[in-house]
DNA sequence: GTCTATAATAGGATAGAC
DNA sequence: GTCTATCCTATTATAGAC
């Protein structure tokens, strides 16, 4: 990306991007119709229609776009270096940032991670996305693999505590109405983030590290 | 009910709703028709309309059984008594158990809990369910107070613990292909289940339970 | 309680003018 | 690149016969 880039007003391909990720996020899949998306962008259905060539490829698109910031913020994270336990709770630290900054993220992400029967099973568009999420999830796992080999976090199935790890974590941002009503609050205001940052570490932090006992 | 209730042959209501359930789990909401449900069933698609008369009606009556079967469930296995930590443990394992004996329920719950958009916000059908998903956190979010107070688990933010808890008890077993890639295996394969399991209750007593130093 | 028939609308996708 | 017009199918829901 060239740095006139940054500067250039967002092309028809990226407002498209930009009002259906709102959309997918808010109502899946199955729930948008590529007239709400051209009526969003101010274009009509079929102008829609010439950047993507198929509603299935809109999704993957708008998925794969998704898990490359992702991707991005957690290798950024994880480069700075330090022991494995302190790089686990940075990587969780910039993982809610992305997702608090982004709050169509979490929702999506959870879609995209169940929505399978939603789409076109094994396309094209679905393997690209499933490489997407390995490249998010790859990175995490060879940290907790390493914490464990160092003795730093207990001995445990890498798999299986990624799996909870993830729920746990994406979980609370995509819960919208339902986390708003736990809580009494909105889950992205500042101080909900704040506290949800520090359970989350704290429960990571005992629950994932190696017991001193 | 009465005990002739059950052996009495299925009703074509409670046909209606198993069919309804295990399509709203794979396909959420909006990606799942009334027609399909009726062909599933093996009735005409008005018939459905004569059971129920809305698709939203439909939806949340789903909803509605599952929750209230879940909550059976966690009352009966909360009832059983021991201290607070006992009791989250045998409660979390209960929680699991009904998850892997009904498959179309994680999906279902997490589905509920952020498809919000889908339905007519704030009709009577989605209060009913707001209604439902209380019986369910409520009994938790007394027992995670109960062993605070008594010293037994880190004093933090119910709320906030529960979020978290919830989000990392349900998502597996709602993670479809992502689980199966992860893990290498389906997540309702006995094996599976039981590695789960133990990552959780580990996770749980460690994570939640009071500091011991 | 179940059916056929129908209404009224919206869905994804394409053709072709400009 | 965007538009209008169109195709075909599916959608939720209702009316009324049996």
């Amino acid at each position: 990306m060239s740095v006139a880039a940054l500067a250039r007003a967002p092309s028809s391909r990226d407002k498209i991007l930009d009002v259906a990720e709102g959309l997918f996020a808010r109502r899946g899949y199955s729930g948008v119709g590529m007239r709400e998306v051209a009526d969003g962008v101010g274009l009509g259905k079929s102008s829609v229609f010439h950047h993507f060539k198929s509603k299935a490829e809109l999704y993957s698109a708008v998925c794969i776009r998704i898990l490359a910031t992702i991707e991005r913020a957690l290798v950024g994270s994880l480069a700075i270096g330090g022991k494995p336990t302190l790089r686990l709770e940075r990587c969780i630290g910039t993982l809610v940032d992305v997702l608090v900054d982004h709050p169509t993220y979490a929702r999506l992400l959870l879609r995209s991670m169940f929505e399978d029967d939603d789409l076109p099973r094994d396309g094209p568009e679905s393997e690209s996305v499933h490489r997407a999420i390995g490249g998010v999830l790859e990175p995490m796992a060879a940290l907790l693999r390493e914490g464990m080999a160092a003795g730093e976090l207990r001995v445990a199935s890498v798999p299986h505590v990624l799996i909870l790890l993830v729920g746990s974590m994406v979980f609370p941002f995509a819960s919208g109405d339902f986390g708003h009503e736990l809580l009494g609050a909105d889950v992205f205001e500042r101080d909900q983030v704040r506290r949800l940052k520090r359970e989350a570490l704290d429960l990571v932090r005992a629950g994932v590290g190696a017991t001193h006992g």
